[in-house]
DNA sequence: CCGCGATGTATCGGACCGATACATCGCACG
DNA sequence: CGTGCGATGTATCGGTCCGATACATCGCGG
């Protein structure tokens, strides 16, 4: 997962580790608190290994200019490769079982930008599946083994479950939405009123905005 | 947490794994999947090493009576023994950051029935914080970076925003009625309607029904 | 009589986390 | 003037937990 996470941050522009993670904790931010370091470098290593992502010196060479006022140590730059974003392709078209969790959906979803319809479509109701199970679990025990719990317990799957039940709901409005329109619109929340953009999803392949 | 979960189940009863499999996930279904034999095993070892649990032979001597009829191999059951429950006592009543992520939150409120009120209280304002905190890191992406990020992006925040007000919601429901009165009672939600019944926290160091 | 699904125990590699260590920079406060 | 502290930055280690896999038994239906 943080594979693809990370192949996906790149690819909008490279980074050094620091910069990264705070990317990852701004994107990601509504699923998982924050990428621990002892993931996060490992991974890199791991990317750097098998020629998905490569090292690029900052102030890379003719540096006689600034030597040491903004010297800034290490600083080490990461920048997808070619075959990067080839495997940030394959991994986004793909769905797994591990697509369904709720990290692994929530990092697909982040790049759906990046994905095609088919396989947004695709992802969605996957999820929507594997949430409706997850429901149908909670029911059966608060049907069936509720004077065996205690209240507490009780109380969290009753929780649970109406969380179940809304995450269904908003994964039909995306589906519906999916289906017949275009980019996510849900408006008269209430909440925290930020703008809203249509998005052109890329035709597939390309890549917008290299560098600006 | 799974050391804290099995030791809170196996103060209800002696269990073999695959049975404190099913009563985990029975237990914990709303917070996390389905326990993996992977982790299982290994805590169960280790908390054997321990000494907080010990394995009790299943139909132990004298069983001459129905050698083979329903011999069922190997089924190991553990016991957890008075240094566990001790152990439990420990973990339940104190409260590290741990105790406020998803997970821990989770398996510390499934056995809050075992909890006095004042941990209970504490570790549900604890709860509240960090969620409050959570939901003010995705207030603030929301209206500071909110140009930068797509609309699918967006969305997902959104979503993971109204989520932490609706927890927020939930606790301060829980922390009112634990302030004054007593366990957990949320009516008319109209899901799943199970019964609900008053429990009477135990007066801690007691256990009541050992064997029933 | 045979297969298949439930029950049951167990291990291995890998992903990820939390704590920790260490170094630099700029700025606020004494 | 210094000094200490918070942000920036890279890195490792031990430990927890997961997913895949293997294997054995049992009861039941076809």
């Amino acid at each position: 997962m943080l594979e693809l996470a990370i192949l996906g941050l790149l690819q909008e522009s490279p980074m050094h580790g620091y910069e990264l993670r705070k990317e990852l904790t701004a994107k990601l931010g509504a699923i998982r608190a924050a990428i621990s370091y002892g993931s996060l470098y490992p991974t890199l290593r791991r990317l750097q290994a098998a020629g998905w992502i490569t090292e690029a010196a900052e102030t890379p060479a003719t540096a006689e200019e600034v030597p040491a006022l903004t010297s800034r140590r290490g600083r080490v730059v990461y920048k997808i490769t070619a075959e990067g974003k080839e495997r940030f392709a394959q991994l986004i078209a793909q769905a797994g079982p591990e697509t369904y969790d709720d990290t692994g959906f929530g990092v697909h979803f982040a790049f759906f930008a990046r994905t095609d319809q088919a396989t947004r479509l695709r992802i969605l109701e996957g999820r929507r599946r594997k949430i409706e199970e997850r429901r149908e679990g909670l029911r059966d025990v608060l049907a069936r083994a509720a004077e065996r719990l205690d209240a507490y317990t009780l109380e969290l799957q009753r929780h649970g479950l109406e969380a179940c039940e809304r995450e269904v709901r908003w994964l039909e409005e995306l589906i519906a939405n999916e289906r017949s329109g275009r980019a996510p619109t849900v408006p008269q929340t209430g909440t925290a009123g930020g703008r809203r953009e249509e998005i052109s999803p890329p035709p597939p392949g390309e890549s917008r905005k290299e560098r600006p």
